[in-house]
DNA sequence: CGCATTTGACCAGCGC
DNA sequence: GCGCTGGTCAAATGCG
């Protein structure tokens, strides 16, 4: 293991949309960076953008890319990594994004009790650290455990405790290079992060997403 | 003791 | 139709 953090552990994040093929693009803001951040956008796997922390404004990424496995319709509709610096506090992100999507899965829908297939809007994003859960400011409860095809790390599936909350994240390891954590949220919050509500509203010492 | 995690079973969708 | 796979449930277990 690392003999890590007990001050700012360096990281690395790649933020990208997978879904919502019907709005092929979000607003990314580089505003909300740190300035000694930097980003990179990928657009439909492709051109590197970078976005500096002063490039303030809006940034929109348009894909045309799809993906022709996911016959429901996820797209990649980019990716920006952010090169970033985690603060101390248990590892919180000291970078902020906002994005905005909505999501529309086209998906069959079959008779009643179906527990899958929802609509909710996704998120996914990557994470160079060494802790799989990163401290979003909301509270999770790890309900189940898959260890997926063609990957040797077991992808984690994670509720939010708030109750009427039912938005999820799905965390897993980059088989490829597993200091890399792809995080996946599903479904928005229709609260406020659960702790340290006084910092919430800081806008520079943790991820924030909106959608 | 209460809550979170673990883990095997179950279920639904999809590809063949 | 069947088997595979991913996602969820829930009982058992662990931990503070």
């Amino acid at each position: 293991m690392f003999p890590s953090t007990s001050g700012a552990a360096k990281m690395n994040q790649q933020i990208g949309l997978v879904e919502n093929p019907p709005i092929s693009s979000f607003n990314f803001q580089p505003s909300l960076l740190p300035l000694s951040s930097s980003a990179y956008a990928t657009v439909g796997g492709g051109d590197l953008v970078p976005i500096h922390g002063e490039d303030v404004g809006h940034h929109r990424i348009r894909s045309e890319a799809r993906s022709s496995k996911d016959k429901l319709g996820s797209t990649e509709v980019g990716i920006v990594q952010i090169h970033g610096m985690m603060s101390s506090k248990n590892d919180k992100v000291n970078s902020s994004l906002a994005i905005g999507s909505t999501s529309m899965r086209m998906m069959k829908k079959k008779g009643k009790g179906m527990r899958r297939k929802m609509r909710e809007p996704r998120f996914s994003f990557q994470t160079m650290s060494e802790v799989d859960v990163l401290d979003d400011g909301y509270k999770w409860r790890k309900y189940g455990q898959k260890v997926v095809k063609n990957t040797q790390h077991p992808r984690s599936y994670y509720r939010c405790t708030q109750e009427n909350c039912r938005v999820k994240k799905r965390i897993e390891r980059l088989a490829e290079d597993p200091r890399m954590v792809i995080t996946t949220y599903e479904g928005r919050h229709v609260h406020s992060p659960s702790h340290d509500e006084e910092d919430w509203q800081a806008p520079s010492s943790k991820i924030t997403l909106f959608w």
